[in-house]
DNA sequence: AGCAGGTATTTTACTCGTGAATTATTGATT
DNA sequence: AATCAATAATTCACGAGTAAAATACCTGCT
């Protein structure tokens, strides 16, 4: 399908971006290859990469990294105790993953840890105080730093982006994603 | 479970990605927050994550990873023979990282070094045969794969989407990307 | 020539995440 | 009661990636 949208060259000169240029060089390497699948997902992943790197640089100032600021604001937002499993399904990490981070915010006193009454098997995680106070404060400065990198399109495409990535993520979410109970 | 409150949005009832709930619980903590960047980069990032994940499944049966596909392609589509660190900017990867791949390429006889004749210190590394059959025959089973993954979208939605990830992404590149060499 | 400083690559020491075992516990079955 | 399978969490062993140090080499300057 995608074969002939030949992206129109030679008008404006716009700049490209670099996929654009990896895609060319594949069309000279095996002219008539539908490389339509790499210009859409070669400039997620990428975009994807640029973006989860500049945003967790104002996390590493409070020394969070992304996948403890994600436990938190699962926390937060539940407004609810969660055991760790409940977490790791949450935060698409495994087990192991959240284990290791539990500890760590628990040393920090940024969550508490509560034993179940009926099941010992079982854990529930919960904010402290502090923990809440730095994911309250934290929050805001991350959407306005995160606002600021998505300034380059308008609130028109980005809303066009918002959805159509949702389309998207439901698509693969039905075909790859947890078969959620 | 208990976000099930009717979506009395008017609209046909379009099941909700995951992460609308997440916006949703959101805005119930925190009423007004301009969720937004949430809503783009959090599906950016999940479809990226799936994306990933899934697209891996078919080379990791021929025993190769994604970062070792990349190197190949990369090798394959500039035609010519490159430099690790060459490869390194090109594939967005650490020198270091780049030198465990090559050591496994080559001892898999896939890519070839040539030590350069009048610097010591580089190396050219180039495919061999073997290698350029591989990722040949390897490609069009990747990209007919990717498409059916991306078959939920219509193709006027994935060029829309390619445009405006390609906008987003020059935008990136410009603020976050290779500072001027 | 000899050295200072720069560059290309590799090595080292480390962090982080994962899947597979492990531990501890529960509930069901005999 | 004793046992068995299932479940929750943790621990273990390992792989992959990184930043920084180390290595090896080049170039230009005095």
């Amino acid at each position: 399908m995608g074969a002939k949208d030949q992206p129109d060259e030679g008008e404006l000169s716009v700049a490209e971006d670099i996929v654009a240029g990896v895609l060319r060089q594949w069309q000279q390497v095996h002219p008539g290859l539908d490389t339509g699948p790499m210009a859409v997902i070669g400039r997620l992943n990428r975009c994807s990469a640029l973006l989860q790197q500049a945003v967790d640089a104002p996390l590493a100032q409070e020394g969070l990294s992304r996948a403890e600021f994600d436990i938190l604001g699962t926390l937060r937002r539940t407004g609810r105790e969660l055991t760790p499993g409940q977490l790791a399904r949450e935060t698409f990490a495994s087990g192991a993953a959240v284990t290791k981070r539990l500890r760590l915010l628990e040393e920090r006193g940024l969550v508490a840890r509560r034993p179940d009454a009926r099941d010992r098997r079982v854990a529930h995680l919960s904010l402290t105080d502090e923990g809440r106070e730095l994911i309250d404060r934290l929050l805001p400065d991350q959407l306005s730093f995160e606002s600021s990198l998505l300034s380059g399109l308008s609130g028109e495409e980005l809303g066009n982006l918002s959805t159509t990535l949702s389309d998207l993520l439901l698509h693969l979410e039905g075909r790859l994603g947890t078969p959620r109970t």
